[in-house]
DNA sequence: TCCTTACCCGGCTTAGAACG
DNA sequence: CGTTCTAAGCCGGGTAAGGA
């Protein structure tokens, strides 16, 4: 016995897939080639070994219990590595890989750098698809757990087991409506101090080093909203009298539709570094050092 | 060293109970 | 009524043990 510990049995994942995708034991037992009654016994051990029933009987067929929806994306993930055990060779072929490429990235990177990245991922990787994730407090375990493949963002905290590599350095700017009753073509600090702000709030993104650099210079801002994303900001700002404090790629951007308009800040605020970062497991791996040579080639010219 | 035997294990079928 | 669970018994392959 190589290693007692051992989890699982691949069978018994490929069953639990099967099981969770067609919510019927007998609809899996086909569908691997086995008895009903085989399925049966094997849900038997993998509830025996989980401590949890997994999937429970119900009009709607066999659903999965909270623990089994915790459990398919890591039986998941660990299938598509054992599946790729079988490609050919090791070496990683971007125009014919068939996978997700998970990136964690804010909201605000979404119109930043996603469209950019996409572009460049469908035309190497026509067959590969990718899921944009939130970026969040738990991001070194889930780079860790190979959940994200890649995280874009301002997160000083990353550190034990986790590469980086810085991407650009991101100032700011700050977006006003079109129509601003009393802001013109420039930003004076007294309009800064005077008018009333939307503050973004977001644990670990950028914006939240803004009012600690504003508070370094005694200057201070009037927040009056706080909303938790930068998606809805365009339609806000257009809409109101109010000053958002925003990166400035997102600003010009946003600024395009012609609904607002992005100045410069009054106030100097720091800039600061985006990076991306990967698990020390991944350093050498080959699809992830092609998607981080993606994400660098992106700002290489600028 | 080779063969036989016994045993274990995984998977099968069948049958019946339990359940929604 | 259809689906799922469980038990009993069978079969084939692998392996360990023992004897020639």
């Amino acid at each position: 016995m190589i290693e007692p510990n051992l989890p699982i049995d691949t069978k018994q994942l490929l069953l639990f897939e099967e099981v969770y995708r067609t919510r019927s034991v007998s609809r899996a037992a086909e569908r691997l080639g086995l008895a009903q009654p085989t399925v049966s016994i094997w849900l038997r051990e993998l509830r025996r070994r989980f401590d949890d029933a997994l999937f429970v009987r119900t009009a709607q067929g066999m659903l999965p219990t909270p623990k089994a929806d915790a459990l398919i994306d890591i039986v998941r993930q660990a299938l598509d590595s054992l599946r790729r055990l079988d490609e050919p060779g090791v070496q990683f072929d971007p125009a014919t890989v068939r996978r997700t490429f998970r990136i964690a990235m804010t909201d605000a990177s979404h119109i930043s750098i996603l469209p950019r990245l996409l572009a460049r991922l469908r035309r190497e990787a026509p067959l590969a698809q990718v899921e944009a994730i939130p970026i969040g407090r738990d991001i070194a375990q889930r780079l860790e757990m190979a959940e994200v493949d890649l995280a874009i963002g301002y997160t000083p905290e990353l550190n034990t087991g986790i590469y980086q590599q810085a991407l650009y350095s991101q100032d700011f700017i700050c977006l006003v409506s079109a129509r601003h009753p009393r802001i013109g073509e420039r930003l004076s600090l007294a309009d800064f101090e005077g008018e009333a702000h939307i503050g973004i709030v977001q644990p670990g993104s950028i914006i939240a080093e803004l009012d600690n650099a504003l508070a370094r210079q005694d200057v201070r801002r009037n927040v009056v909203l706080r909303v938790p994303s930068c998606l809805g900001l365009n339609a806000l700002v257009a809409a109101s009298d109010l000053i958002a404090i925003v990166p400035r790629q997102i600003g010009q951007t946003l600024a395009r539709s012609g609904l607002s308009k992005a100045l410069e800040c009054p106030v100097a605020l720091p800039a600061v570094m985006v990076r991306q970062h990967w698990h020390a497991r991944f350093h050498e791996d080959g699809a992830n050092r092609w998607l981080r040579r993606i994400a660098a080639q992106l700002f290489e010219k600028e």
